[in-house]
DNA sequence: TTCTATTTTGCAAATTTTACTAAATAGAAA
DNA sequence: TTTCTATTTAGTAAAATTTGCAAAATAGAA
């Protein structure tokens, strides 16, 4: 949303468009270099920090929902997307938490506590994950800003958005052993140093640095490649790149790391 | 719901009670000697069959609801229950399907195309698994019927529903390696060949019946008693119970069998 | 006492996982 | 050209786990 006169419609006529009482959040994790993060929205009508959402067009599926909303904060649209849980705990949404009268003003319209956006909403959790060196975070008309998060240093979020940040995370560090999630967050070509950090820094968690690739390339998942790339006065190391049929495959029947 | 009057009510205010556009859809599997099961509605205004399901009261949580809707279908209120997935196709009501003129004639409602209970509407899916053998299925004042179908001989179901019950199942089958999900299965008391059969009747497969209890009995899940049960000339078989305390544990941080 | 159907148990082989350190090497510095 | 530094790479033995098998035990019936 730009403009004021898009936020106005939205508030008198977004229920024809969006399917009322259904939301979505959106968990979107971003690594980089040893790096974890998360994004995190702030409202101009709400005190405080909560993920990104929106809500899902009448036209849409829900998959199409989140790589949409996604897209408008990140402007990618090739990232890994899941959804984890569905959030409908009737005091999910704390009332008092949202201050209505700067709500009105801002968006210029009375008796916003009558609109349909005011009823009672479960939230569909989805999680996202990308390279955040790919992403400049957009804000829109309602946000005064969107913000990469240190997923160790992430604050309390309003509303149930604590609980969904950890749900979340539990469901992407779980999925990452059935699944080639790292494809994402790696360039074409990468070293098993690189991929070996991708695994540590998402799980929090020491591998072996030995151990580890050999499991990778034992599995068929990344293939050595005749290449290696310089990296100042070290030895240089070879790169590696998934193997697309096997990765299609795994994605299909599951696989196991560890 | 048992009466016309009640139908009549629901139809007219039951947005008052329930979250409009936001259902519920339940697969309750139901196991016993070697078989496993699944609960089927077939609707009076409706050709065919489909997951018994219902609504979200605003005051409930979602697992409060669905063990809500189980109850009402199975009368029993201590299985197992788990959130799966949210299902959110545009396209997953074929609204052809519906016969709105018997619909409008049995309610003895006019303009039943009307009614909040028309507008497009996301599902969430859970699944139940219990003994089937202690379950009577009830119908009620909309369903002719709600019976156990054996798993393989599911008929084509309405809507969605196919999807529903393949995606439950992969989700029951992927948490039995989890949690101990057999304790709702099995009398407090039971032997080594009544939780192997479990386990290979749910995962459709073979487990070795040496090494499998072996492995239960190393994790703690289940415990020697000093007992064994008479089944006529054999050689009586030693009793297990469940280790509620290890049982307890497994269920927060999850096991892995196999 | 014998017989039948079922439960129970052990071990060796194969496989997988784990733990561990020394050699190689690219470029910078001397 | 040589030395040095920081980093990557590789192999193996020990431990743990999983797998594959078959024979003995036994409760009650005949």
């Amino acid at each position: 949303m730009e403009t004021i006169e898009e936020l106005q419609d939205f508030i008198a006529n977004g229920y024809k468009t969006f399917i009322p009482h259904v939301s979505m959040d959106n968990a979107i994790f971003g690594y980089h270099d040893h790096q974890l993060k998360i994004l995190l929205s702030r409202y101009k009508a709400l005190e405080g920090y909560c993920l990104p959402g929106g809500y899902i067009k009448r036209t849409e599926t829900l998959d199409q929902a989140a790589k949409r909303i996604v897209k408008e904060r990140t402007g990618l649209d090739d990232l890994y997307l899941q959804q984890y849980k569905t959030f409908g705990d009737p005091d999910r949404i704390k009332w008092n938490e949202i201050d209505f009268e700067k709500f009105s003003e801002m968006a210029g319209v009375k008796h916003i506590k009558d609109s349909w956006l005011m009823d009672q909403t479960i939230s569909i959790g989805y999680y996202a994950i990308t390279d955040f060196s790919l992403v400049t975070p957009k804000s829109d008309f309602m946000s005064t800003y969107c913000e990469w998060f240190n997923i160790n240093e992430v604050p309390p979020l309003l509303y149930d958005h604590d609980d969904m940040v950890k749900e979340a995370l539990q469901a992407l560090r779980l999925q990452l052993y059935y699944y080639p999630i790292a494809e994402k967050l790696l360039p074409k070509k990468f070293t098993l140093t690189e991929i070996h950090a991708v695994y540590e820094t998402i799980l929090d968690k020491k591998l072996d640095i030995r151990n580890f690739p050999k499991k990778l390339v034992f599995l068929g998942l990344i293939k050595k490649l005749n290449e290696k790339r310089n990296i100042g006065p070290h030895r240089a190391p070879y790169l590696y790149k998934f193997d697309i049929k096997k990765y299609n495959k795994a994605l299909e029947t599951g696989t196991t790391l560890t």
